[in-house]
RNA sequence: GCCCGGGUGGUGGAAUGGUAGACACGAAGGACUCAAAAUCCUUUGCUCGCAAGGGCGUGCGGGUUCGAAUCCCGCUCCGGGUACCA
């Protein structure tokens, strides 16, 4: 009897199965050890893609495998729902994004399904639905009254092409617009922030206890770019009330700063630079001094010059080489050193961010490249202050060495004078130590349609205030135009944005931005600790049951972002006890898997490079399509898809259709050979060991190719005359170690072989021990460590045994000249090497 | 520029200091068949040899070790991240 596997029909009846009988639903009251395995919500785009299968694989993977290890599993779904597609989308047709968003959640779902994935459904979540929106907006009111959102102005990426303002992460690195590719520009508005940098140092600390790939960690840390150093102040020459201060960390170097610099939206710019500096009254009350010389044919150069800086893109801002050499203007003002008293120059250049640390530095040439290649430009002089080794010839010396040319600091190593040189400044109240941050404060202010309404109104006499929590969710009204027009349909409404005064009851406006949906996706992982919670967003005791997540699953991509903000949340949270104090964390381990690249880019709707999962599914079926995702390679290793990925999959479905053969066929041994018996009872019992191994290290395709191994050894088995209990017991195995990988074909298998029983509810194999230790071995024996001879012999082999062995063959002998060794190196059962 | 990864057969990959190339894909040959599909069997790193067997071989050059794809040093090529962060 050879019956043919019904891919389709039987994928479809699992399918069913699972969600009618509820197995991988999980509440509080179970009594199982619990886990939390959540893989990164989607924003819903249509039906799945590869990259999608490859996440929900390694997901649903987990799921099944630590319920059969007898954990209760949370696992839920939900739907990164907001965001701007939709919104352009509804610009483009005029269907509503709502309505298009439901359709394309639909798609992706049912495809999801068909991938045979479980999840506990009650428990889906979609941002855009009216409790999550108020959950938000509650959410949100808690970090405002915390001090920890605030509004600030702004600048913003402006896409002249797409007449909209766009997000961070929709600007490609040389600073075009992701979609139209035309150059974003800047614009300054009154924007929404989180005060993420209060956290700079928690994040940063925090990463050292996660489980995390390395090279996100790396990621996050440069990222928040914690630097020590000093702030000093430089006195201006001809203005006694003014200085300006400078941020380094090589205060060690100062003896060696010629000239310092400050950023083209320093503030010391728009005051030499004003009218009233000329006005002779000014002078004499701010005490200046006829060493200030800015005149008006200076003050019109220098602002010439910002002008042009900031007519520059981002890109040509960023980009000085050797022909474009550093800009910069000279200020005719000078500032004194504070550790010689002596007047540097000081200049305005656009190398200096008014972003970071004060927007203004001391320039030290000697050991700086970027102030080196200033003061080659402009001629101005370098003074080296650590003694480079013998035979440099850099040009900034950035090394360590010798202190030189620094007076006191002389001799001192770089580290000793840099704490030298800080309690010499704080001694003489010159200066103080000081910790920067590259890490900004979040913005999460979006001038668009389809997002989370920002829960605030502004009274003309009581100022900013949140919508009052009963008045939540502030929904977005629906009788909106969509036009291209770079204007939010929310700031044109006429109804919405007008609001009454939660203090005062008199009339006032609303807020018309709305959230990054980065929020959103900042906490959703909360809300499926208590999905069916009707009062709040999830409660502490809910929490405490499942945070934090056991293992988080997706895409490298999100390495800082998303990532950050969610540990941004639960620590800011946590402080608010909206969370357990104890939950600093949301996510312990993570696990980062590869990218599906075609023709050396990224696998993706936008490039028009997409294979569809659907023809695999109607096809071979999902269980050959998810194996073949897990064979070809270390989950986390980017995979180039190419012709031969078709013949892979045909392959993976090859193998499923021969194990169904040998599972449904019953096997009636013509001769019993005892020992093909022994042989296969102890090569499954190696595989469980092994398997198990490989499933807890994410080894996956190395799980694989044991099953394949053990499939094969069982075709060995029954035509070598293996009894029918160990081919059984074989099978068995082999159905269980694959059910995680391949849950239906398994599912069918058990199920035919055993009454109807649930494959995913068997306990997982355990490998007896017994037959572990009675394999045989092969003692490789090698002479000059170069592999002569092998020998099948007993794992409790002993050295003399070995030796013996090992001399009694003539193969081993020939290659030893005198027939004897100087020296064996024993590493029993496996080896023994021989050296003449 | 800086910071990470990575380089193993025709291809995807295995091997965490101890048999390099497991397991697959592809290819070649064979069995079954009127034929095809499906299935099954054999071969498949390079090279010398009729064979037995030998030599070479994990990007390149050195080192440590009885023994290195694996550890260390230098180089090279490819991929990713980041970009004047003082």
């Amino acid at each position: 009897m050879t019956e043919v596997y019904n891919v389709q029909e039987v994928e479809r009846k699992w399918q069913r199965i699972w969600e009618e009988s509820g197995i991988y639903q999980v509440d509080d009251d179970d009594t199982r050890p619990r886990s939390y395995v959540l893989c990164m919500y989607p924003y819903p785009s249509g039906a799945a893609h590869q990259g999608h299968v490859k996440n929900y694989t390694f997901g649903d993977l987990n799921v099944r495998f630590r319920t059969m290890k007898g954990e209760a599993v949370l696992s839920p779904f939900g739907f990164d729902s907001f965001g701007l597609p939709a919104e352009n989308a509804a610009i483009r047709t005029k269907i509503h994004p709502r309505e298009y968003t439901d359709a394309r959640i639909d798609e992706l779902r049912s495809s999801v399904k068909r991938l045979g994935a479980v999840f506990d459904w009650r428990r889906e979540s979609k941002s855009h639905d009216p409790s999550m929106i108020k959950w938000s907006q509650i959410i949100f009111a808690r970090l405002y009254e915390a001090g920890l959102a605030y509004k600030a102005e702004a600048p913003v990426n402006w896409c002249p092409g797409c007449q909209t303002v766009l997000a961070n992460e929709q600007v490609n690195s040389d600073g075009t617009c992701d979609r139209s590719g035309d150059i974003v520009e800047r614009k300054n508005l009154s924007q929404w922030f989180f005060r993420i940098t209060s956290y700079a140092d928690d994040l940063l600390e925090g990463l050292d206890s996660l489980d995390w790939p390395e090279r996100v960690k790396t990621m996050q840390r440069n990222w928040i770019g914690r630097s020590v150093g000093a702030k000093m102040k430089l006195k201006v020459a001809g203005l006694s009330d003014y200085s300006i201060e400078v941020y380094t960390t090589r205060p060690d170097t100062s003896f060696g700063m010629t000239y310092a610099v400050i950023a083209p939206e320093h503030p010391f710019v728009e005051l030499i630079t004003s009218s009233k500096i000329q006005d002779e009254k000014w002078k004499i009350d701010n005490v200046v001094s006829p060493e200030f010389s800015v005149s008006e044919q200076n003050s019109r150069e220098i602002q010439d010059f910002v002008q042009s800086v900031k007519n520059l893109s981002d890109v040509d801002r960023v980009t000085t080489t050797s022909e474009r050499p550093k800009r910069g203007i000279f200020t005719r003002c000078s500032v004194m050193n504070p550790f010689t008293g002596k007047l540097v120059p000081l200049y305005i250049a656009d190398y200096v961010l008014m972003t970071y640390g004060t927007g203004a530095i001391m320039a030290v040439p000697g050991e700086d490249q970027r102030d080196y290649d200033f003061a080659k430009v402009f001629d101005l002089p370098i003074i080296r202050t650590v003694a480079p080794p013998e035979g440099f010839e850099g040009d900034a010396y950035t090394g360590s060495g010798e202190k030189i040319n620094s007076e006191f600091l002389n001799g001192l190593s770089i580290e000793e004078a840099k704490s030298k040189a800080i309690s010499w400044l704080q001694e003489r109240d010159l200066g103080v130590a000081s910790t920067q941050y590259r890490l900004r404060d979040w913005l999460i202010s979006r001038q668009r349609y389809w997002g989370c309404p920002i829960p605030i109104v502004y009274c003309d006499k009581c100022g900013t205030s949140t919508v009052p929590v009963d008045d939540l969710p502030v929904l977005a009204p629906d009788d909106v135009e969509f036009l291209p027009t770079g204007e939010s349909p929310l700031a044109r409404h006429a109804i919405f944005s007008k609001a009454v005064c939660p203090k005062c009851g008199g009339p006032a406006t609303r807020e018309t931005d709305t959230m990054d949906t980065f929020v959103d996706s900042s906490w959703y992982f909360l809300r499926f600790c208590d999905s069916f919670n009707s009062k709040e967003p999830f409660s502490l005791t809910a929490l405490e049951e499942w945070m934090p997540v056991d293992q988080y699953i997706g895409g490298i991509e999100h390495a800082i972002l998303h990532l950050m903000y969610a540990r941004f949340f639960t620590r800011a949270l946590s402080d608010l006890s909206l969370v357990p104090k104890s939950l600093k964390e949301p996510f312990a381990r993570l696990f980062t898997q590869g990218m599906i690249r075609m023709d050396g880019s990224k696998m993706s709707k936008s490039k028009g490079n997409l294979i569809s999962p659907e023809q695999y599914f109607d096809g071979v079926g999902a269980d050959a399509l998810r194996l073949f995702h897990l064979f070809i390679g270390p989950p986390g290793d980017d995979f180039d898809w190419t012709g031969q990925a078709d013949e892979m999959i045909e392959g993976c479905s090859r193998f499923l259709k021969r194990v169904y053969r040998v599972a449904v066929n019953e096997y009636v041994p013509t001769k019993v050979q005892d020992s093909e018996s022994k042989l296969l009872r102890e090569f499954t019992h190696r595989i469980i060991e092994k398997a198990t191994i490989d499933y807890e290290r994410w080894s996956y395709n190395t799980v694989v190719s044991g099953a394949m191994s053990l499939c094969n050894q069982i075709y060995k088995g029954i035509s070598n005359g293996a009894d029918s209990s160990s081919v059984d017991e074989a099978i068995d195995i082999l159905i269980k170690l694959l059910a995680p990988m391949t849950p239906h074909i398994c599912a069918e298998l058990w199920s035919i072989r055993h009454d109807g029983e649930i494959v995913h509810l068997q306990k997982w194999p355990t490998p007896d021990q017994a037959l572990l230790s009675s394999v045989k071995e092969t003692l490789v024996v090698q002479v000059a460590g170069k592999v002569r001879e092998k020998f099948e012999v007993d794992g409790s082999i002993t050295e003399q045994e070995a030796l013996a062995l090992s001399m009694g063959s003539q193969k081993v002998l020939s290659f030893l000249a005198n027939g004897s060794a100087s020296r064996v190196v024993y590493r029993l059962p496996k080896l023994i090497n021989l050296i003449p």
